[in-house]
DNA sequence: TGCGAACCGTACCGTACGGTACTGATCGGG
DNA sequence: CCCGATCAGTACCGTACGGTACGGTTCGCA
């Protein structure tokens, strides 16, 4: 944990005191979403000054976006290797990162997040969006698409366009779910059900882009 | 457009008064987020007094709770005729379908109102949230159940679980679209794509689930 | 014509927030 | 031992919002 936010902040270029710092501003927003992230309320949590505050990150906006960018140095996705891919490790991967999407996408903190930034689209020109997409979405994205070629190279996929072939495996494995806990639907029953509903998503996404059947 | 006003105001037992201030307000937040959306701002855009706006609404949470009520009453979901289904007109439905379900998912009135009960899901239980879920996605989703299930009967379809099938379809139609617009993502090039996406989806989805192929 | 209800416009109040300024304490280096 | 920097804690300011109260106007109705 330490040692995870140590590197988080050695990337994002923070003290450890300012990552200490973020860590506090994001419990706050997770346990009582935007209203409960004020500054006052910051410095109180995290045993700081509202000056410092606004030494270390400019503004409200300054802190929000470093908080999402410290969360996602937080997450690192690690790329599987992708030699020795026959049908079943294929299936095996495949499920496992399925897995995986669901329960980041279900992660508090990651839900806290896009509702903050889904909240302020309209009004900061989705800057924050931009972020949370380029900083989040994307490194996930990139994991699924290198699996997906090695699979097309092993000549066990078949498609022409990868971004499409991504779209319907995303599609097929979030189906409406995260809109729903955005919404505020309780995480709590869903995620028993993550398993199976991976299994299923990977099986239909093998029934279009498998070579095999 | 005024007729359906009024009907959605005969449905929610609004004046008409009252209904044209909630379109007043529907504007705001579509033009300026939630932040736009104050009880001075409504009374004065709609002409009206505050006074007026808490003695019909109650208070603020009351008068965006109408908001959504207002809205979704102005959407009718016309059920198809489900006789003389075969397996061209089956796909033509379903392709209208998807289109109709991306169109109104990438409306600015949808997306502000979910943008608006995403942002307060933590901090009101979501009552929001689950409000726009039976009123806006609950009726969407009847109308490809009805049309889900009429297949089958007309031996188009294979399914077991009617809500796993629609889950595929839903997903494989909206993948992560809907997220990308609600944090931002311009609209305007997306659009022109909707026709494809959803052929290709409806496609994707009887392959899965037809019994032709 | 007179009356009462509804309502607009505005002024008002309490509160809470973002951001700034000040004071005093801690601490490392010369 | 002193100096400068950093920071916690707090007080403070301007603003904006939700909600309430009040004067003036319109309009239906007797």
């Amino acid at each position: 944990m330490t040692a995870a936010i140590r590197e988080a902040n050695a990337g994002e270029g923070l003290t450890e005191r300012q990552g200490a710092v973020l860590e506090q501003a994001l419990r706050l927003l997770v346990d009582g979403g935007e209203k409960a992230l004020t500054t006052a309320g910051i410095a109180r949590a995290a045993n700081c000054s509202k000056e410092s505050l606004y030494k270390w990150f400019g503004d409200r906006d300054g802190l929000i976006s470093a908080m999402i960018g410290f969360q996602a140095s937080k997450v690192r996705t690690q790329d599987v290797a992708a030699r020795a891919l026959d049908a079943e490790s294929l299936e095996r991967h495949l499920i496992v990162f399925a897995k995986d999407l669901l329960e980041v996408l279900a992660g508090d903190v990651s839900l806290a997040l896009n509702r903050l930034a889904i909240g302020q689209a309209s009004r900061d020109g989705s800057k924050l969006g931009h972020m949370l997409q380029e900083r989040g979405r994307r490194q996930i994205g990139r994991r699924a698409a290198a699996l997906l070629e090695a699979g097309r190279k092993a000549g066990l996929l078949t498609f022409d366009d990868a971004d499409e072939a991504y779209g319907a495996l995303y599609g097929l494995v979030v189906s409406d779910w995260h809109l729903k806990m955005l919404l505020g639907e309780e995480a709590g029953e869903m995620k028993k059900s993550f398993s199976r509903k991976a299994e299923q998503a990977v099986s239909a996404f093998l029934a279009l882009y498998g070579t095999k059947r």
